[in-house]
DNA sequence: GTCGCAATGTTTATGCTGTTAACATGCCGA
DNA sequence: TCGGCATGTTAACAGCATAAACATTGCGAC
């Protein structure tokens, strides 16, 4: 029973793209990150199976969103990091970012983490969601204050990324309010010494 | 067709309690907290609507199980609090045995925060999990040295929670792979200080 | 220009899921 | 002993991801 408005042509002109951009517009409206290929494909005008053409199931879906999503933190976090400076402040006012943008995109920030501990890093893609990771780590690298010792700047960048990421993952989950002050507290607590 | 075992009873016994059991059982083997209400049944020996006789719906067996686990970690951090002395070695050591829990049990610890976000603290049940959970924040606050200003604790708390978390989901979801020396040396880069 | 094929979309079907309703069984107290 | 209540079963429904077979269309080669 085809309920399709009559004008609709057969061919829908570029599904991917449209599937993808109502994906996102979905995660941005949404806590967690549940999409239903079925929903999806009504909601597109198009019938259920429509999207195995573009893609091979479901988690490829969510991996390109997540690879989306995965690209705008990291260049959030870039802009973040060149318009503050370096120092105390600098690294606070970057790792306040991360956790704005976290509460400000909280589906797209879980399908991130949880698509990316599926993949295996090794063997799939090695152009795309590698490479934004890469990117995204980078970032935060980009925290450590200069003057660090050298063998000391990966457990530094661990140290912030956890922090940051953890106290994301607590607001998302309703254990701490979001109170931007209070986070910039938190992440001021951090005072990196050589031990 | 009942191709159930003819010896088997029509009442089970306790199957409330043998759900959760095996429920547990499942989590402490899994990466990810994925039980199936029909899976779970089949398993027991039981029809696959059977344990709705037990539990309003699949989301009161997962908050039953969320409790179970928030009960046991709010335990073993008490524990390594009172095993650990005071000072930066016995915060880095609790920090640790957090860490530690979450690497041992994934998907509980994921099934525990992600239940709690759905749960209403106000509303549902506050002597369950509302206690078990203040049972936990109490534990990581005990992490806090004495001599911290008053005013101080809140954040230094949070702080705290938020590495230790965010370290444990960043290895739970193959970001870091898990080094117990690791895990301590960037636990001990914090040192609190008045600012 | 038209013909054919590949790309794209649809229908239909399968087996999974949680959940409800109606029915069956058996334990325990009056 | 008997009746009711707790507990379990069967049947059914809607929704899900996915696969196979079929339909339509646009585009490139002749």
């Amino acid at each position: 029973m085809p309920d399709r408005p009559v004008n609709a042509p057969y061919h829908h002109g570029d599904l991917r793209t449209a599937a993808l951009q109502l994906g996102m517009e979905r995660l941005a409206n949404q806590e967690q990150p549940d999409l239903g290929l079925r929903a999806l494909a009504r909601d597109l005008g198009v019938s259920a199976t429509a999207l195995y053409r573009h893609f091979p199931n479901k988690d490829a879906l969510l991996d390109a969103l997540a690879l989306e999503g995965l690209n705008r933190l990291g260049r959030h976090q870039a802009e973040a990091t060149a318009k503050a400076g370096g120092g105390r402040d600098g690294f606070a006012e970057v790792g306040v970012t991360y956790v704005t943008w976290a509460v400000e995109n909280p589906a797209l920030l879980r399908l991130i983490y949880h698509r990316i501990g599926q993949v295996d890093l090794t063997t799939d893609d090695p152009t795309a969601m590698g490479e934004a990771f890469h990117q995204l780590r980078a970032g935060i690298a980009a925290m450590i204050p200069d003057e660090m010792r050298k063998d000391q700047r990966a457990a530094a960048a661990l140290h912030a990324w956890s922090l940051v990421h953890g106290l994301a993952m607590l607001i998302l989950d309703g254990q701490v309010e979001y109170d931007p002050a209070m986070v910039r507290k938190v992440v001021l607590m951090t005072d990196f010494k050589d031990s």
